[in-house]
DNA sequence: CTCAGCAGAGAGCAGTGCTCACAAAGGAGA
DNA sequence: TCTCCTTTGTGAGCACTGCTCTCTGCTGAG
């Protein structure tokens, strides 16, 4: 059968735009990202339980053809995953990029990160709902996992840079102290671990905040200005990290 | 087949310690408990996702029997939900009720969830991960899931009344300060906006400290002493709120 | 003592993830 | 150009799932 982005491909082959070892690895890229897709359609309209053969069949193959791409059912939402990550990470390091006053940045870098989840629900349950069973994180997703709070991290970093932070949060005591400290030394010299703290602390919050209002906590009590809500919580939070 | 919980009502009947009447429905209020905590135990080893086979199977039952007590998966998986949330709240409650001073029965509640969160990873995810696919919350789960939620709010109302809160939040503005309001009338006159927003913001962070240990969003940061980490956050919401 | 209702069994349906043997088709090397 | 060999797709099949249906005994109630 001839799948369509094959059939692309084929006529920029023809056009002497590619050269044919590539072919085959690029007709498979893209079978993948059209896997993906299907696959993140389905999620986002039958829920959090992607059936593999249903995704199959939209797309017009056998179930088994979909092995061929991905190993098992758990590789395809790893992907998924990455993705996912990826996806929320680039939309709030543009709008960071955007705000040049670090307070509005911190509250900015919220906005986008709650904005995305609204739009893709199922996808935040993914990545900060319950983990799937059976299911453990490999490696790959965790650089990407982390560019959300790396970005928080950054806005603190500069603040502290410019002199800009306001107050300081009590600082952390004890061996998770530690760890802390031993977490902003690999942020560079001088971080102190307070700074780590708070960015934690945000990061937990802001995590919080969304999947509450996602998953149905905040039902019968916040229902019409849920952003009002979460802003007023950002700014909490920002001011508990020392930005003004 | 002579259901073991079957036989020890029918020797309580015997000794004519129980009415005929009831018989019948304590035995299957006896079955429905004995179904619900297989599910419990499969739930936390198997992970989340519950096969209704495998529970009837261990209880040495037909598949089709157990839709005697429930008439689906989702239902059975409310019971557990409700169960859970009473679990959650009934221990806070009593971890609460030890703490005389407010900002360590603030503390105190956070650790008492987190505990219990740890000791049932599986039953938290139920109740604060990710909803089910396709599943609503019945109503008859709306009540047991505000326990928590009213046991830091009274704590933040007794010290209101013992004029013990040092200090207050930013007052709430705009459309979900109103319904915030809203909420606090129902808690009682004179009860200020700042006051739900505070309970709320404080429930909204434990949630999301205890999803993030737990869902593994802290690896490789905070290993060791993550209940370190947990009650240095408990005592910044507190902080926020006004306990001392 | 009869009888309705209840709790169980077991077959069956449609769906799932995943495996395997097989077939076509195309790129790579002779 | 012709032959291989890898890649990609198929369809049958296995073991499992939730759920429904019919049938059968037991038992509590009248």
């Amino acid at each position: 059968m001839f799948r369509r982005s094959a059939r692309a491909l084929l006529s920029l082959w023809h056009t002497g735009t590619m050269k044919a070892a590539n072919l085959r690895a690029r007709v498979r890229a893209e079978m993948t990202e059209e896997i993906k897709q299907v696959a993140r359609r389905h999620l986002a309209t039958d829920g959090a339980n992607l059936s593999l053969r249903a995704v199959a069949r939209d797309l017009g193959m056998a179930s088994s053809a979909v092995y061929r791409y991905f190993a098992s059912r758990d590789e395809l939402l790893t992907a998924l995953i990455i993705d996912a990550y990826d996806a929320v990470g680039s939309t709030a390091e543009q709008v960071a990029a955007a705000q040049a006053d670090p307070a509005e940045r911190w509250v900015a870098i919220g906005h986008a990160v709650r904005d995305w989840a609204l739009a893709n629900p199922h996808q935040w349950a993914l990545i900060y709902g319950s983990p799937v069973p059976g299911y453990e994180a490999p490696q790959d997703t965790v650089v990407p996992a982390t560019r959300v709070i790396m970005l928080l991290a950054g806005v603190l970093r500069d603040a502290l840079a410019e002199g800009r932070l306001t107050s300081v949060p009590e600082q952390p005591a004890g061996r998770f102290g530690e760890e802390m400290a031993a977490v902003a030394a690999h942020f560079g010299p001088g971080v102190p671990a307070h700074l780590v703290g708070a960015t934690m602390y945000g990061f937990v919050h802001l995590c919080g905040a969304i999947s509450a209002e996602l998953f149905g906590q905040l039902n019968k009590s916040i229902d019409e200005d849920r952003r009002g809500f979460f802003e007023w919580q950002a700014r909490a939070t920002a001011a508990f990290a020392g930005l003004a």
